[in-house]
DNA sequence: GTCCCTTCTGTAACCGCTTACATCCCTGGG
DNA sequence: CCCAGGGATGTAAGCGGTTACAGAAGGGAC
């Protein structure tokens, strides 16, 4: 067995001085004379010595460790987020904790021991979690700075966007080009979570044909999963209408896609026979020449994360709503 | 303020026993009467005690908490693994603690912090790192349970697939299909960490051609990004050869994804005038109809997880090879 | 020279839990 | 009835840092 790693007092003891005067070497504190510094820098350095981290977590109640919540990171807004939240607290020295709420048992589970995992960390990233639709605020489960992103949490910071507006300016894009009968392709009112976000993507896609003064028939609008294949589930069923849409919104770049291969499928071109358009900015989005309106997710993810880190000293909350620019690309065009 | 949190000293004095019994009545020791255990149980969910995390960590040693390394979680593979990842781990009650190496800096960071990075840590997953690739055995650097995903490392416990084999079995089924001109659509040799994957599924690639008595013709393999960005960037120079390939290989289904969508734009039918076929098995390739090999990645990560928990509970270092069957849909089809 | 203030350093008490060891009590065998 | 032995519990020493407090040394004002 090789020596166990060495300890502050090691350093103290080959240092000559306390164990105090170490600690505050180490960590650059006042009241320690250059000499004495240099002294316990170079052997400390000589020794490789590294504190502690549950030690000095313990006695400081520092954690130097962020937690990131989130349904799952296997979709792309969140494992998107996380990139960006990760590059601002790396610079920054902390870790970051993650924790999935995937099912709804998971969820239970997680705001259950909510308060246990705040003891973990310094402060808190939620990315479309939606604990707010339990009836209560965000700040009564955690006692730690938090910073919503995606949605807008009563009682916490948020980094989100104006899902109606974005819509809304979605299907506009489409009225200027001529569209009158417009189709919907809606994600699910739950997955996961309770999110309020299709709700609000429909009343942006309502307001959008009312202001022009066409109608909103409900037989063009179709709810599915968020994926590919809830797209392409969607568009037979639009597509049967007594009068067919010429033109689709769908909520995600991956319905999208999805009904892009469907319409490719039923020998439908896309944009001469239909036009669509997408949510999100989707990597695959530029590739695939879909028109959308474009998330930047991973820089609302860096703002979260500088949000939290103002946060934890003491600077106030903020609510910040991200633009959301309308990417035209090559599934749109005027209605021929 | 409200009262801090309960502390164990606390559950002691209501329940009327000394802190060694509390703990040992929590963590269901033995040598606690029932009776006390019992008592002890109930003051502790009346105070709704839990035991600060850092405090036992301190003391016992264990942190509860698994390390997950990858070059960058906002990419399909280790976005996937991930979640295979936490689904164990979250049911044995460990926590996560994520790190990025995006970068070749980020890189060197992390392998000069590793020992750091152990002491936070019960056990360590890796995904995509190829650490072996700075000449030292993985456990070199950590002192710490280890099991790599999607790599095989040197020292270490590994759940990945043969990319040579599986490269190999992609081609064959172009070839099974008559194609004889065969295009190669290759990742990069370094894309944030130095990976033997591109030169592995090269070789397998040129394996299949071999194996039939196919030229391997150099003018027919392009290396690009792994992104669709990459495999539309690369189909043009393939069209321009003396003779173009009536098939392409892409070595992942997001590069197979541009190729399409450039043969699109070029007119070409796929797979009439050209067949594809993909690696991995994306999120999308089922909805866009792509022939590609399957990566079951959430089932290695779930499969690494349970590695690890093995590892620390002290069962034997192993070496799994994943299985990567083909899923033939419809972007190959018989020469014609 | 005296006094006071500032800088530097050390002592020791924590942080909240785990655990080795000592102690006490009770039961059963001889 | 006595003693061995094992279960139940308590005491206290850690784990490895941080930090309040006290004391020593040095410098400047008077």
């Amino acid at each position: 067995m090789a020596n166990s790693r060495p300890t502050i007092k090691d350093i103290a003891r080959l240092a000559d001085v306390s164990v105090a005067t170490v600690s505050r070497a180490l960590r650059n504190l006042p009241y320690v004379a250059p000499a004495t510094r240099s002294r316990v820098v170079e052997v400390a350095a000589e020794l490789q010595y590294e504190a502690h981290p549950q030690a000095s977590r313990l006695a400081s109640g520092r954690t130097w460790t962020i937690g990131v919540v989130a349904p799952q990171f296997g979709t792309w807004f969140p494992s998107r987020a996380l990139g960006g939240i990760n590059s601002v607290f790396a610079k920054a020295g902390y870790d970051l904790l993650i924790s999935m709420m995937t099912t709804p048992e998971d969820r239970r589970r997680f705001l259950k021991e909510a308060r246990s995992f705040c003891r973990r960390v310094d402060g808190i990233v939620l990315i479309d979690t939606f604990v707010s639709a339990e009836g209560r605020a965000a700040d009564s489960f955690f006692d730690r700075p938090v910073v919503a992103v995606g949605e807008r949490l009563e009682g916490a910071s948020s980094i989100a966007i104006d899902n109606r507006l974005a819509a809304r300016r979605a299907v506009e894009h489409l009225i200027e080009m001529g569209h009158q009968r417009i189709g919907l392709v809606a994600g699910p009112q739950f997955a996961g979570s309770p999110t309020p976000v299709p709700e609000q993507r429909r009343r942006g896609y309502e307001d959008a044909l009312r202001a022009e003064g066409l109608a909103v028939d409900p037989e063009l609008a179709i709810s599915g999963e968020w994926t590919a294949a809830g797209g392409a589930a969607a568009l037979p069923s639009l597509l049967e209408c007594s009068t067919p849409p010429t033109a689709v919104f769908c909520m995600s770049d991956e319905m999208a896609f999805g009904v892009l291969r469907a319409a490719t499928r039923r020998g439908l071109a896309v944009p001469g026979d239909l036009s669509v358009i997408g949510f999100d900015d989707h990597d695959l989005a530029d590739a695939l020449g879909l028109t959308t309106m474009r998330q930047a997710v991973d820089e609302m993810g860096v703002w979260a994360a500088e949000t939290v880190l103002g946060l934890i000293d003491d600077e106030p909350v903020i609510d910040i709503t991200w633009d959301v620019p309308l990417m035209v690309r090559e599934t749109t065009a005027p209605l021929g």
